[in-house]
DNA sequence: CTACATGCAAATCGTTTGCACTCCA
DNA sequence: TGGAGTGCAAACGATTTGCATGTAG
């Protein structure tokens, strides 16, 4: 929570509780399932706060966002780069390392076209839990 | 125009254009853009049918999509093996290659995930056109 | 105290869909 | 001709926002 007051965020109940909630997973949670889970605990909040509570801690770079998948985005509570395997079925996201893509240097072609800052990287595919599953599975 | 009907895709007027519309420019467009150039030679269009169109091209894998930023989706005629930098400040998205990143083979921890399919990567930044600039820019 | 955070409900915005009509094959 | 394609308008779902109230500091 001490990473909350040196970013000057004021603390709130809430705020706490959605910062513990995402940080205190592997997963790579949306909006919807932390408001969902953080109402356990209080029950009293709001899907608006869980939004401006995410936005307000991405934009202070204590959380990443993940998705070129189009739909919901995800939260990532993983600040250390890193890199994405999506599963395409169920959408489920897991961090990967790599030192090749961290050794990736953009190629001239690239820094001709203006100014690189950082490499957003997916590998997709399926998932083990999927694989042999036919249907959907919306899973988490 | 033989592609379209290659792969099955009964042909009309809106098709045909929406196609050209895409597939004649370098640039990613999104629905919205695609359909107010179109409309000016179809002006009966209408912005339905453009996402009609582009997700069934998409579905024959004519196009591709672009877009990890969450905001609206944008639309890829370039079919080969390539990556992508997208400007944050405008969302210009633009081409490029690198043998590098088309030699990369997912490590062992991602082999043990699932099933490995496809590589996404976005060199995020700022274009040179943008370089500079302090407010948005908003172009395309 | 006072500015900022919250809950609620309504508004946005990109995208999709139901339906009746038109048109390609 | 018949089923697929289109336009229109309404539906949708994720995310945001205005406002009055509550609360951290």
């Amino acid at each position: 929570m001490a990473v909350l007051r040196r970013h000057g965020i004021r603390m709130t109940h809430q705020r706490m509780e959605v910062y513990r909630e995402v940080t205190g997973t592997g997963e790579h949670p949306d909006a919807e399932t932390v408001y969902r889970r953080v109402k356990r605990r209080v029950p009293a909040i709001s899907l608006d706060t869980v939004y401006r509570t995410l936005n307000l801690f991405e934009r202070q770079g204590l959380i990443g966002r993940v998705g070129a998948t189009g739909d919901r985005t995800r939260f990532d509570a993983n600040v250390k780069r890193h890199h994405h395997f999506v599963c395409m079925r169920c959408g489920r996201v897991t961090d990967f390392y790599s030192e090749a893509l961290d050794a990736f240097s953009p190629p001239r072609e690239v820094r001709e076209m203006g100014h690189p800052q950082s490499l957003y990287v997916e590998v997709r595919g399926i998932c083990k839990a999927c694989t042999g599953t036919e249907g959907d599975g919306k899973a988490g």
